[in-house]
DNA sequence: CTTATTATCGAAATCGTTTTCGTCAATCAA
DNA sequence: TTGATTGACGAAAACGATTTCGATAATAAG
């Protein structure tokens, strides 16, 4: 009961290997006949090319690779899911690796999808990613790369990512206009861009409507968990009790600050207003109900294969491809936290 | 700048490919001197075999794949993580598939995965699947399987699980020993052996404490969501107030009846104490914090991996393999809901 | 009736490893 | 000296699909 090959068919048929192949590959110098008769036998007995050998001669692998910071985390669980879909339509399979959010697992696993010869690499870089050899590694091979959400502006290739700025720019806006004035901004660490990106859309908008920057009611999330905005949030009510609302890099830090305020019996969003950004699953189920933007990762996840796909087709026909950045619409999600 | 090979190797060092593929793997007919030059240089220029062609002679892929129910998942991201670090410490790639908790999906992607010739595949089975044909062809194409978490009783395949029905069991106790007598129970679909086995348990600790077991108590979930679990959490607040405390097959119905009691004021757990399953970060994370069972996943996943493994080894060498069924310990963890 | 063209098909090389089976020289035993 | 053993290496045949280049027969053109 093992798998059949070319040849099988061809004896079953009384043809010959090369004629089987061609048959199914509809190559013109087969007549239409026998490509009926090999058709519909391969049909019958559920034959499949097997994609090692066939790997050999095309150096073609049909698998691509993803590189994602974490495994266990809603956005990117959602873009693998796109990147998923797309890649089975096209016949693809993925090949998922994390990077732990560490520089040093990048390479390492930009280098394993390498040698495994993969025809792509589809990747969100590590917070901690400093530079960006390997990843021209990665072109310098001649093989489609394709970034999302945490992209590089380093970097030559395609992207797909949303307008962080803006999407910030728009939560912030919302707080304004909702009364508060006194806005506190719990960012990601200063190296990816999202994060300096959503920094820039909270000064923007507090500078907009003629709200004054101060510095210290920025505060700085390392790993951006849920620990570090339940601190923050106890700083605040200490030091800093004129804040009357916290826009978050991210919803996990801003639902840490929820429970430290609910725990402290500070009603929200009545005397803090707290925002996140990202709409994760979770922030629909805490109480009050987490205000956040919404980053549709299915959709970028997707865009991202589409985009890789693009690239491969144009370089089998020895065309240049330029890269495409592709900017994926957020929304604001109103909930009962702001 | 492309991949090297065997013969690039042997070119440079004026030796036969043969001689620097055996001095690569340690065969005994060749002198120390030479194998010391090939590793030497191997190292030096970064060289790794070309999995595909490795492939065609050797028949081993060096890929497992992995089906899970749902990719965006805490639970199985967390096994998914110590599967492929585990597998990766063994030099396999894993392919994960998602069945989408759809029996023809999960038949497909077994297929799938035939296809594409792993060495093996793990999976959890999808709550709609109701026979075991799919996945007894696995063993008849003589591909070794394990299944972790959701498995079957009819097939004879390795396992990971864990005592559903103990660890239900010691859930309820620790609501009855804490004096509520009125307990509802949220269980899951009536397929899967975990979600009968946790039921199972309930009954058990309810018979062993002789309070009286009363079906209108036992509430359906589908789909195990936080929309259910707030949907009975209003059922059971509208017609049956004497319930003080509610056991849930899984978090996520358990969050939502914790949202549902929170928007009604109800305190939790004084007049209503809810548990939950499973211990996804999220339950830390809600308002009061939900005290549930921790399963560990990470653990089950290198279980899984190291079960597949050993059987892998035994049948190279032609033995035959007795199925291993390995339960993995879990605990309680009470935090504020109860 | 011969020659050129077209339509179908196959032989064989190739991709990069692995592994079996020889080959050859050097060493040893007799 | 002869025959047997050992040590070190290579030639070549797989693995299964793809693809180039011929080969053959059937048809059309002259």
């Amino acid at each position: 009961m093992k798998n059949l090959t070319l040849k099988d068919i061809a004896t079953a048929l009384d043809l010959s290997i090369t004629t089987v192949s061609k048959a199914l590959k509809d190559y013109p110098d087969v007549s239409p006949n026998t490509k009926k008769r090999v058709k519909a036998y391969a049909k019958e007995v559920n034959f499949t090319p097997n994609a090692y050998a066939a790997y050999l001669r095309t150096q073609e692998s049909k698998m691509i690779g993803v590189i994602i910071p974490q495994l266990n985390h809603y956005f990117f669980s959602n873009v693998l899911k796109g990147i998923m879909n797309a890649a089975e339509e096209e016949g693809y399979m993925v090949i998922i690796l994390s990077s732990e959010e560490s520089y040093e697992l990048e390479k390492k696993q930009v280098d394993r999808l390498m040698k495994q010869n993969v025809d792509g690499i589809l990747m969100s870089i590590a917070d901690s990613t400093h530079d960006t050899e390997h990843i021209d590694n990665i072109s310098k091979q001649n093989i489609p790369l394709v970034l999302f959400d945490k992209y590089s502006k380093l970097s030559e290739c395609s992207s797909v990512i949303i307008n962080d700025q803006n999407a910030a720019f728009t939560a912030v806006e919302h707080l304004i206009k909702s009364g508060r004035k006194n806005i506190a901004h719990l960012r990601g660490p200063l190296l990816p861009q999202n994060s300096i990106d959503r920094f820039l859309g909270y000064r923007k908008a507090l500078e907009k409507h003629q709200l004054p920057y101060k510095k210290e009611w920025v505060f700085t999330c390392q790993d951006i968990t849920s620990d570090e905005g339940y601190t923050y949030a106890k700083e605040i009510l200490d030091l800093h009790p004129d804040i009357d609302a916290i826009f978050a890099v991210a919803d996990m830090p801003a639902i840490g600050a929820i429970k430290h305020f609910n725990e402290q019996n500070i009603s929200i969003p009545e005397q803090i207003a707290v925002m996140g950004f990202s709409n994760w699953k979770i922030s629909g189920l805490v109480t009050p109900a987490l205000s956040t933007v919404n980053q549709p990762g299915e959709t970028m996840g997707r865009k991202a294969f589409e985009l890789f796909y693009e690239e491969l087709q144009l370089r089998k026909k020895g065309k240049k491809f330029a890269p495409k950045i592709i900017e994926v619409e957020t929304s604001l999600v109103v909930r009962d936290s702001t």
